[in-house]
DNA sequence: CTCCGTGCAAAAGGTTTGCACTGGT
DNA sequence: ACCAGTGCAAACCTTTTGCACGGAG
């Protein structure tokens, strides 16, 4: 689990963002930000349901995916980009790269500092700008990879 | 379009792909990977669907997913991962990076040598073992930014 | 001639939407 | 008290699957 002080902070952010623009702070949201926030993986819409359910009497499925929207609107979390049909979720904003098993479809954070310097072209491309970007390296997990080899 | 020798060139590699495995050389399996290689669009397998199927007497649909996912198990064209649910398709194997709009969700390729030399972490994150990576870099397409200004 | 590949229809997810109610501000 | 946010059920859309037929090797 990530450190406590993350997750208390990213509530304490979110909390100030529904003040300044007058959102609700319901406990659907409260929720799934926190068990967002206190994950490493990358769980589905689906994966954060199930996670909350039990805290939050009578959660719907529909509420789960909303509140997310919401929270991909507001930038408080990022939809992954992956290449399978899922859509996976995440709370860390800091900018960072993806570690995609091509055999378990897992997905894990790499911050790497030697990543961060790359220079993206930021005018190159057809007039195209630049606000941000993120390396998905694909290969084997190490799990999957010890599979293998057995 | 891309030039016509590109398209000719990956329908040869593929017929003797077949030849080689022992694979039908159908026409839908031709035409479907002859209009993915001419098109510049990273096309749904439903675009793809749309624009063969007055090729293609009476395809369906089923066909058109089923005939990707081969050539995406051999290789022939990649699964581009991007933020939004439906799968995108494109042929070119060479290593390229995607710009993707944040408000169209268009995917567009940007070949820049300047990020091809990037040196990934190979052995660094926790024993992954490192096949390929891309980068998919979000922002806005010109097309979008226009509009923005208008 | 033999199967692999296809078409059809139906199922199986994942995600979105309309509407009425409820709880946060 | 008002209205954004939620729950429910149903719709929607993409993708997958079972089965029988037909065409490529």
């Amino acid at each position: 689990m990530k450190q406590q002080p993350l997750v208390d902070e990213k509530i304490k952010a979110f909390e100030n963002l529904c003040r300044e623009r007058g959102l609700a702070l319901t406990i659907q949201r409260r929720i799934i930000l926190e068990n967002l926030s206190s994950r490493y993986d990358h769980p589905t819409a689906d994966q954060i349901y199930e996670a909350v359910k039990d805290q939050i009497r009578g959660v719907s499925r529909t509420t789960v995916y909303r509140v997310l929207e919401t929270f991909v609107r507001l930038g408080v979390v990022a939809k992954v980009s992956n290449p399978h049909a899922k859509a996976r979720f995440e709370a860390d904003t800091v900018r960072h790269h993806h570690l995609i098993c091509l055999d378990c479809n897992s997905v894990a954070d790499c911050h790497d500092g030697r990543l961060d310097g790359i220079e993206v072209p930021t005018e190159n491309c057809d007039g195209f700008e630049v606000r941000d970007f993120s390396i998905a390296i694909t290969g084997l997990c190490s799990s999957c990879r010890r599979e293998k080899t057995l």
